[in-house]
DNA sequence: AAAATAGTAACGCTTTACATTAATAACGTG
DNA sequence: CACGTTATTAATGTAAAGCGTTACTATTTT
């Protein structure tokens, strides 16, 4: 099986969204809110936002329940979603050093 | 509706579980790995993990994979899991902060 | 006894989140 | 037009936190 023409259906694996880009694609652009405006209305400063849009940032416990409480979300949805873009963002750099651990189940095997 | 006397069910409110917690408690002690055979497993100093289960460290995106394939866990359990541990942690803390954030919805009804 | 296992304190390094400040620009209102 | 608000972002210094290394102490194994 080759990789040559998978029908592209959610494109899963491939560019994993950052929180910011969801932040920003996802809620702020569809509602017409700038990020200074973002910024005081969770009593936050203008740069933390920009900086977790612009992906120079990471999003923490206190900006998660900021935005949770602004956009009416269970606590944890952006740091869990940073956690997944964490997690896909570092696969591929520990490839190698991940071959080499034989996981528990088969080391008693 | 007071608070006296709840049956007690699952407990989910108070005393978060950190990851450090869970990884002991529900992986190594029922298996019987020791903190310096994991760390030699996943090719980690055992201070790594020695700190994580004491609660002094928390669970990054490399430490997380290197012990999702160990155990055999989809990749990003214990960074979810520690997503989940530092906004129940933080939540109290912020109460006052968050208070006074007006939700989106409502700043617009 | 020697070596491996086990746990952890101490140290310095590096990364990164953080607030503050300031620079620039656009826009609206008096 | 001038002035304040909105808006974005570069620069700066600080504090927190993860990191590996080393060393010290036990305990267990060979």
């Amino acid at each position: 099986m080759t990789t040559k023409s998978m029908p592209k259906k959610t494109s899963k694996k491939l560019n994993p969204v950052s929180p910011g880009e969801l932040l920003w694609d996802e809620f702020m652009e569809p509602l017409g809110i700038t990020r200074y405006r973002l910024a005081k209305e969770i009593n936050v400063p203008a740069q933390r936002i920009g900086d977790i849009i612009s992906g120079k940032r990471s999003v923490t416990a206190d900006t998660d329940l900021r935005l949770c409480k602004f956009f009416g979300l269970s606590d944890g949805y952006w740091l869990r979603a940073q956690a997944d873009f964490d997690v896909q963002t570092h696969k591929s750099s520990l490839e190698k050093v991940l071959r080499e651990i034989i996981p528990w189940s088969e080391s008693i095997a």
